[in-house]
DNA sequence: CTGAAAGCGCTTACAG
DNA sequence: CTGAAAGCGCTTACAG
């Protein structure tokens, strides 16, 4: 493999000049940048990033914690924040841990420790003081998305906006009996995305006067298909007056509902209207009204961050105030309708 | 951050023996190493693995190469990867690119040629000459998942025999009128996996004598549920005596075959059988029969692969011949049946 | 604007 | 079994 040296004794110029036009760093004459150049692209030359990172303490690379990489929003939010950072030249470090257990203290002991990333992003997860301790002792920057910690920039939409959105939806079109599948872990934790997605719920239903205890349903399910599609035969398969209207915390969650609704004979939306949150790329296919999101662009958006934390100049300046929730955007299909007389 | 001059000052040792001990390459007394390893844990000291790889061209990383993140098969297998080089202390570095463009390219020839990665796993690419040669160069290691490359350890199930036991699962139920919704480039390239899987299915037919361009129906769509809907959509839509069964090139395809049969008003299976491939976590819920095969465990093998490779000792001996196809088990549920007289 | 020298934090022959 | 020294491949003050 070639060496800087190659390149320089091929240019004719010191190591330390053949750096400092590779690098972009200190003055060189263009000149004799140009020929520095020329000659490491002719003997193909790249810089070791190990040497580099050893003097300069930057390591071109971006440790990502996520708690799922199967899921459609994580899945969406993991590849719109590898193109940014590829197009950036940076690396993707993928921690791919469970939210709590063994796994995820060795990534913050052992892995982040060994001070090879330059920033994190948390996406889904909260970050506790410890961990966030840890990251700062080695000066690593992080950015969170979805989830939170504290003093630390985030991206994310305004979820219990959003969750009262939906349930306003609803409410618009005439519907009382509204039930609300929150994702596992909504009331037990208020400030999760499921938290305050159903925090939103209660919100429009009891300005609505329709308080919970009264007609509103509240069950929680895993954010998956197969979670909305149990707890949903559950929900509509009891003896009793049945809602007319159901709130899902997530599109998947919504298939879920739509399929045990298909199975248990009720129509939608003549006997059942369904909302999803998220805008997943079912959703037109199965006719799923649902409030989108654009995680890919957040994933994008916390790369810009992170590389403006990180100081690197090349990044546009007018970034939207990581306070300020991301855009949504209801969009009415064939899921949702008047309730039937 | 202590380097291993603290560890070494603290045990009252030079910094070779710190390092010896530490990384338990070469000879330490017993009791001077635990003295070491004592004073490292006291002052939190970890290895700076920069300065480290740049010594012995080792990195402790591994650079996935994958075309999709979501997507259910992609998605497992990436976890199951994740997971087996966390435990082996490796770092995964992701590089999410198209099957072909400029940013494969530079994932080669920029990303790659870097030497950060010890090996490269491929999942569901096949590499070139060209790539296997920069890969090369730079020593790194190599393992293929799903896709292909020449000289190359190969981790796969045997798609043409999965593609062959799906329409014959259908033949056995006594259909004759079987059509196959094959995923994109299928015919183009006969060695990707839905071309395997479709050599598999006309081998099966021909096998039972019914030639394609008789009564067999062969299309293509693109691998995911909205693909194989509108595709069965047309398929199943049009005049003319529809076929009694489908083999779906995937489990995602067959769900989207499903919901447009329910879509069509035609019963699944009373008119219609479907049968898929992978054992998607969702097919028990849709009822779908389908070929399971397990594409996390696939990840884990390659690592161990990998691992070999790279001469990790640890590493169990016995592992499948990377020729050998991996286990498939065909899983009948309520979507295929006999055909109706 | 350029070069010689030091140093980033490790590991590894080489002596002893 | 242990230590002193060299060196991995860069970048960065510091002179000039």
């Amino acid at each position: 493999m070639p060496a800087i040296g190659d390149v320089a004794r091929l240019a004719g110029v010191s190591k330390s000049t053949a750096s400092r036009a590779l690098t972009g760093r200190g003055y060189v004459a263009e000149e004799t940048r140009s020929r520095v150049e020329r000659a490491a692209s002719e003997i193909g030359y790249i810089a070791s990033p190990a040497a580099a990172s050893l003097v300069t303490g930057r390591t071109k690379n971006v440790g990502v914690v996520i708690p799922f990489v199967n899921g459609w929003f994580f899945g969406e939010v993991l590849e719109g924040i590898e193109r940014a950072l590829l197009a950036a030249g940076y690396d993707l470090t993928l921690y791919n841990v469970a939210p709590s257990g063994p796994e995820r203290a060795r990534v913050f002991d052992f892995f982040l420790a060994r001070a090879r990333v330059d920033a994190v992003i948390a996406v889904g997860v909260d970050l506790d003081g410890g961990e966030l301790a840890k990251l700062d002792r080695r000066d690593t920057s992080v950015v969170c998305l979805g989830g939170r910690a504290a003093g630390v920039a985030r991206i994310s939409v305004d979820d219990r906006a959003v969750g009262q959105l939906a349930a306003e939806h609803l409410l618009h079109l005439g519907h009382t009996r509204i039930a609300h599948l929150a994702g596992a872990g909504a009331a037990a934790r208020p400030l999760s995305v499921q938290g305050e997605r159903r925090h939103g719920f209660l919100d429009a239903l009891a300005a609505a006067g329709l308080a919970p205890g009264g007609r509103a349903d509240v069950s929680e399910c895993a954010m998956t298909m197969p979670g909305g599609y149990v707890a949903a035969l559950q929900l509509l398969g009891r003896p009793g007056p049945r809602p007319t209207a159901v709130v899902a915390t997530c599109d998947e969650v919504a298939f879920g509902i739509l399929r045990a609704a298909e199975r248990l004979g009720i129509s939608v939306p003549g006997d059942l209207s369904v909302i999803g949150i998220d805008g997943h790329e079912y959703a037109e296919m199965f006719g799923l009204t649902t409030i989108e999101q654009d995680p890919a662009d957040q994933g994008r958006l916390a790369v810009d961050v992170v590389l403006r934390l990180l100081g690197e100049a090349s990044v546009p300046d007018p970034l939207p105030d990581s306070g300020a929730p991301l855009p949504t955007r209801l969009v009415v299909r064939a899921s949702t309708a008047r309730p039937a007389r």
